[in-house]
DNA sequence: GAGTAAGCGAGACGGTACGTCGCGTCTTCGT
DNA sequence: ACGAAGACGCGACGTACCGTCTCGCTTACTC
């Protein structure tokens, strides 16, 4: 059964008011400028009530993060182009939020930022790294769904690998997004997609005789 | 002609010893354990000759991560499919030296930490992001004339954009590396050229009809 | 009524723990071989517990000092000359404990410094200075007092500034301290009060005719 | 003879110039101001220039403030009350030239540090304490002749300690300056020499039965 | 409705590094 | 030698945040 509760309840209005001030803060000063300190101030709470929610700063980021990312669901149309457009798009626009927000103008560097600190935080604690890796998966396996399903109606070369193609499409996405700092966008999207499905090797003469 | 010398002359050879002593530190017990303080000591110097020359943590370890990557230069085969690959092993074989050096045995997520952190620290600090993006820049430019010149030979499409491919397929290993923590080798960096250059799409049959 | 308790309470030992330590630097090593860092050692302190309680190194000296110096009160035997005596001699006593305590033996010359590196204090910050001043009047308000008694008692000539006296008795004390090095004791106090009470001019002949 | 000159000799504009920056220094800004960095830079010197001439920074001050105070003689009139005023007046006017130099305005508690601070160099060098007594002593001889030769006159008692009453004198102003902030100007010098030669005590009635 | 277990606000505490400051020494070149 | 320039070692400073703790008070559920 459920475990009988004990003592006083917690109070649930207490996480959005600590997730608001913190998404507020890590999106205008980054991750060095999201302070446990000034989390608690700004919600209003006890720095106490802040650690028995959330073990560490890093777990407060991630949470932070998962709360501004809504589900993005993958669509099946049958049109295996446009899908993947759509769902590379997908990832790209949430990448762009975690950039951009909050931003003045012009490129912002920082919110790059966030990206890599988060991915660090996965680094520095295993319980993060796992759930990251779960996430990511559990999105994948939709992915990857659809993918086999293109295959089958014989839109896609039968000894695919769905991992590396979706490997080709996300990673040249954050390699963007992360490394040179490329602009990712719709446009983008489709180009990935086509260079991608359609190869680069030239196909009027023989790739490999 | 030569900047006439003024004062007393930097010692080179404190560089050295610093680097090594923060290569140590850095792949040992990852970027928290990089400490400047610690790296001082160790290198017999005082910390202030330490900032005297990097400015701030973030800037000594990029500074040991170039350190201790050695100039990787491109070769022209002529085989486009061999030269892409052993381009993209060579990013591989980078990225896995940050990944796994030092570490005791098994999957070392702490080490793909330090991969993040540099991205972070390119965020920090304009300065360094410059100087990353710069580097990268360059060795694209080698990587896209390799393209050029295979496009140029027939074998590669001639609407081609080779700042595409190349995004899918360093990209690809930056997303195992940093995001979903699947390895990467010489097997992978085939299978990701060969997906690359014949396209996902099933070409016995109509591609886009 | 009092102000409710808010938050978890200062450890009253650790200012005891802190002072003890403090004192000990100060008089074995002087003014600059006090040190924030080794004091916190040494009383098992965090350096943050010592900087939200003192906030400076000058600061932490003073308290170190007040609480060394007991509270000397002064008596009031209807001799002004034994009670002024008895004062000064208090002042030099207090001097001197600054003066060679923790000493090897013969001229101490540092702790002179500790002496002087006090009034320093007061004179970089504020508060202490005024904190020092005022701890000053009040000691001397009760000599004052006893000035003002004995002159009432027709002991004192009537137009006498009881502060002028007190300027020269403590004053010379200090002047012997910081400035010439000479000693202070018992029998110079009694000199002291024996020329400042009967004067250094010659009465046997007239000496403002 | 003379040691023959070896070498380029020293450059003697370089320690007016030095002084110079040095006294502007320190009497703005108080003796913590007083870096030899700055100094050396205002004055347009190397640091090594500054340290071949002052071994220390207490020393570079004690030289400031000596080549700030012109040496004050003694004046000798006949009239000791007179003597005495003007003696104790030229040191007060000596101390407050420290105490207010390039204040803004109001009572400027920063220089009387520097006083203090000079006197906790003497603390620290030996040097300068021994040149700084020896200073005071020389100073004093001339003091203690002319009372002297009072006493000789027969204004004096001739049981009177001469060192005794210079201490009464000096030390009220040291004692006001440094430690209660009191002013001290040319009308309490003479309050002071008063006091000092009539006495404290009531001579109308027996002061001591 | 008294007990009691937990939540909560507040703030002290230990700890770790950081980056800075200034001193006094040294090394190099030029005068 | 002296002087300019500036690197270097050293020692401490004061700061910032982290994550833990200890208070007193509050809010439920339970008996």
């Amino acid at each position: 059964m459920n475990q009988a509760q004990r003592g006083r309840p917690r109070d649930t209005r207490i996480d959005e008011r600590v997730l608001r001030a913190a998404a507020t803060l890590l999106l205008r000063h980054g991750y060095a400028g999201l302070s446990i300190e000034e989390v608690a101030e700004r919600a209003g709470v006890a720095k106490t009530t802040l650690y028995r929610r959330w073990p560490t700063k890093d777990h407060l980021a991630v949470a932070v993060v998962a709360h501004l990312q809504d589900e993005d669901d993958i669509t099946d149309t049958g049109d295996i182009r446009r899908d993947l457009s759509d769902y590379t798009e997908k990832i790209a626009t949430a990448l762009n939020r975690l950039r951009s927000a909050g931003r003045p103008a012009g490129q912002d560097n920082r919110s790059a930022g966030v990206v890599a600190e988060l991915v660090a935080a996965g680094a520095r604690h295993d319980d993060i790294g796992r759930m990251g890796r779960h996430n990511y998966a559990r999105r994948n396996a939709l992915a990857v769904a659809l993918i086999e399903r293109a295959r089958e109606r014989g839109q896609l070369r039968a000894d695919l690998d769905p991992l590396v193609l979706l490997d080709q499409l996300a990673g040249a996405l954050y390699y963007r997004v992360l490394i040179t700092g490329a602009p990712v966008d719709r446009h983008y999207a489709e180009q990935l997609v086509a260079t991608a499905l359609d190869g680069a090797a030239n196909r009027k003469e023989a790739p490999r005789p």
